[in-house]
RNA sequence: GGGCGAAUGGCGGAACUGGUAGACGCGCACGACUCAAAAUCGUGUUUCGCAAGAAGUGAGAGUUCGAUUCUCUCUUCGCCCA
């Protein structure tokens, strides 16, 4: 028998795929559609397993999608602009543009290898003039209705990229990318008013059923809804200060009050601003980075002002204000109101500046008579020496009694605060979307006239300077519109602009005076299933959510509020670490197996120190290039083995033994092809039983239902069972038509999960896919079925007998049962 | 420190609403084919035990006729936030 040529027959099929246009999507009315998304690649030069493993398991819902009838749209593009094609130019000595093209045109070659169902005819790219000319207008758009805003904010910078970095770009302290410690730097900075949703960003977490619920955990965390309550302190002392408002989720712990600590950019820093001593003070602080982390960790400092404020429950009560550097200008008002024995932060700055530390809640299982020792107490409790609030439960009733008490004094109201702060999406960067703003020469800023856009990155420009190219490029820069001179904004959006809405451009890849077509999208979005991985969580997903929040603002023919229908967060693909005597990672194809070990292939003895296995990193070199497997094993090998071994929820483990077997398999199912189609050509008249039948509807509900819950593996682990059995069966006679009719559905189902194979063997039968093949209830309905006989909760018996036998019938069988016998006579 | 999740053979993992634990794969062992090896095919493979049998899903308790599944306590690991 031949064996399966897949180059030929994964060739072959692309390449019909291609021709015939078979993914191509258009918008039907008439047919319900399925959108299947999953994150786009960066183009970094080459396609890794973790994509192999992403585009596998979406591929196989769209094509599984596409079977039941769907009007399936799965797109494919590229999130283009960003830092590395920047770094890659300036070590290269060419232009980003021409990097990152060449990228593309390879990655897109592998992709298709994969022989994946893509609309390539919908493929964008985010840094293509065609794309970001929109987001431009988008921008814009989001100026008009004050949703955009410029301010000036201390930023993280990193001095080695010479950026300003997110706070999930800072870890430790450091820049991501660069290591260099993070400095604070005080930047004028665009910012996207994200937190003007917070509310309804959070509502919307309530109705995505189909999202897991870690994501909106998460997402709901971040977004940080606190109730609590604002309280003006009156103040005394030399600066002309009447009074500091402070925003405090414990009220209820005010008579603990013992200082009064400012963020060192409040507005009363302004009293100080000539104090060389508070200078010295402030440049100690901006030692410190501005992440919530960073200032958990560091230690805490304070500058001492002249200044006193009143505690409002008890005017009597009076205590120093300071500066202090863990206090967040952009959290409630800069200002919070130090109550040591029940905040760690504050008892940490407590016991450094002596100051007073007051137990005013004892844990429940305390009397009062409790003192806080060596640390604070956060937790819950009752209320203690704290005159008119004694005896409340803390914080349930507490905090609520305390602010009623302060808003009838007019002191305090209660207050809903948010903990997510508005996204800064200015980049010191070349590659990127430029900013479609000019400066006049009074430094206000306008919109670029619209009839102007887009506004184009200048190319081939020199990348060897310090800081952001764009502000060495003066030709660009300087504009002059109606006799006026302007300058050009020379930051850059940062890419996850590019990424809030790139799944809306797929809808109508070449609406040419707008980023969408309002009839594609409706018919389109949402996305039903979007694919990608768990590491986007908040971010990419959040701003994507606050995308539309903002194109529906003000504009009532924009209904999309929410972008992604269904999330699916797959799994990290890992691979054993492998060391040398030296300690140096060494990658998977420096070694050799030899009599069982692995040794160095240089010298065919040095043996390697194995490693646990980790997610695949270049750092490590543990990886795996998916091109190199596609091209000794085929693509249909390395699909079904980026799906076999795990669920696609979880990390799943490379090995060399898995693919292997996976190739393997591939051959059974073709040999098994082969034999069935043989068997068909004998022409019996009769079947000889009805197991393969049965088997068949047995096997097509199993698929089905894998197929609904991306229970993927299981479905590679039927797929074996069909093949043991199915070789088995084929030594009783079938007829033609039941081999036909059995066989065909089965490679129907084969067709998501290895489409090269499946397809090749329909042909051979001259059998046209076009449905999911439908079960037969009725026949998973067995017979004669197994009763298992337990004693006391034990098993101790298993007698077959017909599905519908009478008690007494049944009784009847067990006592004839020799183990049973044992145990009751 | 807080939140979420997980723990099942030598390994990856299965088990629908509480009802035969270990599907399927890897690995391993034995056998067939072969001069031989590879490949391929077949059989077996939770542990203890010759067997009958017993124990067994991180540990301990509880609910139940019956618990991998539900409840509580603890341990370890992972992820996220700090």
């Amino acid at each position: 028998m031949e064996r399966y040529n897949f180059k030929d027959v994964e060739s072959r099929w692309q390449n019909h795929w291609q021709e015939k246009k078979t993914f191509s999507s258009k918008l039907n009315k008439d047919k319900k559609k399925f959108y299947c998304l999953e994150m786009f690649p960066y183009p970094s030069g080459k396609i890794h397993m973790g994509h192999v493993r992403n585009y596998t398991i979406g591929d196989v819902l769209a094509r599984y999608k596409s079977l039941q009838g769907y009007n399936v749209l799965h797109p494919m593009g590229w999130d283009s602009f960003g830092m590395p094609a920047e770094n890659a130019a300036r070590q290269n000595n060419l232009d980003p543009k021409t990097w990152t093209e060449s990228n593309i045109e390879n990655m897109k070659s592998q992709l298709k290898k994969l022989g994946l169902s893509i609309d390539w005819e919908r493929e964008i790219s985010t840094s293509s003039e065609e794309y970001y000319k929109h987001q431009q207008l988008f921008f814009l758009e989001l100026l008009e209705k004050k949703l955009v805003y410029r301010k000036e904010n201390y930023v993280n910078w990193d001095p080695v990229d010479e950026t300003v970095l997110a706070n999930e770009q800072v870890i430790d302290g450091k820049g991501w990318r660069s290591g260099a410690p993070v400095e604070r730097k005080k930047l004028s900075q665009w910012f996207f008013n994200i937190s003007k949703f917070s509310q309804e960003l959070l509502d919307g977490l309530e109705k995505l059923e189909q999202w897991p619920n870690k994501v909106k955990t998460m997402q709901k965390n971040w977004i940080g809804k606190s109730f609590g309550c604002e309280i003006d302190f009156k103040t005394e002392g030399n600066i002309p200060v009447k009074s500091i408002k402070c925003f405090t989720t414990r009220p209820d712990t005010l008579f603990g009050f013992s200082f009064l600590a400012l963020s060192i950019d409040h507005e009363i820093s302004n009293f100080y601003k000539d104090d060389e001593n508070f200078l010295k003070f402030k440049k100690e602080c901006s030692k410190t980075g501005t992440t919530e982390e960073a200032i958990a960790v560091g230690e805490k400092i304070g500058f001492k002002t002249e200044l006193i404020a009143l505690n409002p429950l008890n005017p009597e009560q009076k205590v120093p204000v300071y500066f202090a550097n863990f206090v967040l200008m952009d959290y409630g008002f800069g200002a919070v109101f130090g109550c040591p024995a029940h905040d760690q932060r504050d008892y940490d700055f407590a016991k450094k500046y002596n100051l007073e530390i007051k137990t005013v809640v004892r844990p429940n299982d305390q009397n009062d008579s409790f003192k806080v020792n060596q640390e604070a107490y956060p937790g819950p409790g009752v209320i203690i020496n704290s005159e008119f609030l004694n005896g409340l439960s803390a914080p349930s009733n507490s905090v609520l009694e305390t602010i009623k008490i302060l808003e009838k004094k007019g002191i305090g109201k209660k207050k809903i605060n948010f903990r997510i702060k508005d996204w800064g999406v200015s980049r010191q960067r070349y590659w990127g979307c430029p900013i479609p703003i000019l400066y006049d020469e009074e430094g206000k800023a306008h919109p670029v006239p619209i009839d102007t856009l887009p506004v184009k990155l200048p190319e081939k420009i020199n990348l060897n300077v310090k800081g952001n190219p764009l502000d060495h490029q003066k030709n660009w820069r300087e504009v002059e519109i109606g006799g006026k001179k302007f300058i050009r904004e020379t930051d850059t959006l940062d890419t996850f602009v590019c990424s809030s809405w790139y799944y809306l451009r797929f809808c109508s890849p070449n609406n040419g005076d707008y980023g969408f077509n309002q009839e594609e999208i409706d018919y389109w979005m949402p996305v039903d299933q979007y694919i990608g991985g768990v590491e986007h969580a908040i971010l990419h997903l959040l701003y994507s959510r606050f995308f539309m929040q903002a194109l529906s603002y003000q504009n009532p023919s924009f209904k999309i509020l929410e972008p992604f229908e269904g999330l699916f967060t797959q799994g990290m693909v890992c691979h054993e670490t492998y060391k040398d005597k030296n300690n140096n990672w060494i990658s998977p194809d420096e070694i050799e197996v030899k009599n069982g070990k692995k040794v160095l292939r240089e010298n065919q003895t040095e043996e390697i120190k194995i490693g646990p296995s980790e997610s695949m990193s270049k750092s490590k070199k543990n990886t795996i290039d998916p091109e190199k497997i596609i091209e000794m094993y085929g693509a249909d090998s390395a699909r079904l083995f980026i799906l076999s071994d795990s669920p696609p929820e979880k990390d799943v483990q490379w090995s060399d033994e898995g693919i292997a077997s996976s190739y393997k398999f591939i051959q059974k199912l073709w040999s098994l092809s082969n034999k069935v189609i043989d068997e068909m050509k004998s022409n019996h008249e009769e079947d000889e039983g009805k197991d393969l039948i049965k088997f068949t509807n047995k096997y097509l509900k199993k698929m089905t239902d894998g197929l609904n819950t991306f229970s993927y593996n299981i479905l590679i682990a039927n797929l074996h069972e069909m093949q043991r059995f199915f070789s088995k069966e084929l030594d009783k006679k079938y007829t033609k038509k039941t081999l036909t009719e059995n066989f065909s559905k089965i490679l129907i189902t084969m067709i998501p999960i290895i489409p090269h194979l499946a397809n090749e063997c329909l042909k051979k039968i001259n059998y046209n896919a076009t449905e999911w093949p439908q079960y037969d209830e009725t026949l998973l309905v067995e017979d004669i079925i197994p009763y298992v006989i337990q004693v006391n909760g034990k098993k101790r018996a298993i007698v077959k007998a017909k599905r519908d036998i009478l008690d007494e019938e049944l009784f009847e069988i067990v006592q004839q049962n020799k183990n049973l016998k044992k145990i009751f006579f």
